[in-house]
DNA sequence: CTCTTCATACCTGTATACAGGTAAAATTGA
DNA sequence: TCAATTTTACCTGTATACAGGTATGAAGAG
């Protein structure tokens, strides 16, 4: 019997997941957080075999849970449920000690087929995210680090309509300074331009 | 006993539904679709009563969607199903003809609640949703987005990290004139630049 | 049939962003 | 403590965006 607990912030998917899962014999819930630090209390209580982890959550994201997770209890086993299949995403959740990863618009079989593997200690990971970190290889070449926190606070500021110097002055810092951080931030995520910039922000949850 | 149809992207969120309605005896899914013109095939083999749409789908989305439903099949009761309760989302539903609004971290029992309530011919809205079209309201929001379809269309290309002269191909038209309808964007929305355009699209719902 | 908005296109500038480097303190982690 | 990362800062360009205009044909509303 492989004992599970799902974390997701939207309740109707949570209760849909369980119940789709109940027919099957050899899985169980012992679980539902609305987010990371629920899911983190959760924890404490009883041990599952297999945690499904939403990446995007409000708060504690799926990122931040899951290193949590591999530092308290490295025996619980992390699969990653999102929409996304971006490369960024993928990496960041493998560093992050998810051992699986998969899509929201694949079916009940895949989902059940992703939980025992992970169980038995393999990995498993959707075509469709392996297809999109290949091509980020072919293209990005070296990085794929995170974002630093002066990062993402320049991130805010640039999705907040201010330009470099003036986020230069409101951090103390010298316009090009900011500069260079514009210029890592995109090369870190793949991307073209504040627009780029901007739609990554509020995918993350960092604007509203 | 109720007819539904679910129309949702995701392939296990659409599932899980399905298996949580499965124990109610008045309600049966006649169908499931992954986009909006799948569902409205689906509408010319067999009218439900109901359908359950969710809002962010590729491809034809669910304003697109819930307009075409109420012009072919008025006596069709559509139920949007989204995780936003912003308020332009909202206000663009009713006006495409939805008579009822839930988020998806409401549970099953609003869920069920909202397809009787919708089915017997009455409007049911999320408490989140109303207040959010209320709090718009007590801004300056009653202002229906003054933009023309085309400026519109542009933003929605900018958002996709295109430059003006990318955009201009795209369109067939002048870089020029691509130039001049993001000044006349600006100028009428009080933005400064992308950053303030692509934050603007996405609070309404024009990009995921 | 006017009046208005829309979509189209152009012009002259300046400011800002982006691309390609280099590099050296400061900090963090193993 | 030593290596790696972060944060800082600079340089040289080019591309793009932004600000301030003007203007005309087409479509729609009154």
């Amino acid at each position: 019997m492989i004992k599970i607990i799902i974390a997701d912030d939207h309740a109707m998917f949570r209760e849909g997941i369980v119940s789709l899962i109940s027919t099957e014999k050899n899985i169980a819930f012992v679980g539902e957080a609305k987010n990371g630090s629920e899911l983190l209390e959760l924890l404490q209580l009883d041990l599952p075999d297999v945690v499904l982890l939403d990446i995007e959550m409000p708060g504690m994201d799926g990122l931040e849970t899951a290193k949590k997770i591999k530092k308290q209890f490295p025996a619980v086993k992390v699969l990653a449920l999102t929409m996304h299949s971006q490369s960024a995403f993928v990496k960041n959740m493998i560093k992050a000690g998810a051992t699986g990863y998969i899509l929201k618009n694949s079916g009940k079989s895949e989902l059940i087929k992703a939980i025992e593997t992970v169980y038995k200690g393999d990995t498993y990971f959707a075509d469709e995210a392996m297809d999109s970190v290949m091509q980020g290889l072919r293209n990005n070449e070296i990085n794929d680090s995170p974002l630093s926190s002066r990062e993402i606070q320049i991130i805010k500021l640039i999705a907040n309509q201010m330009t470099s110097s003036e986020i230069a002055k409101e951090l103390h810092l010298s316009p090009m300074t900011v500069e260079t951080h514009r210029k890592n931030i995109l090369l870190k995520l793949g991307l073209r331009n504040v627009a780029g910039l901007v739609k990554f922000a509020f995918q993350k949850g960092w604007i509203e």
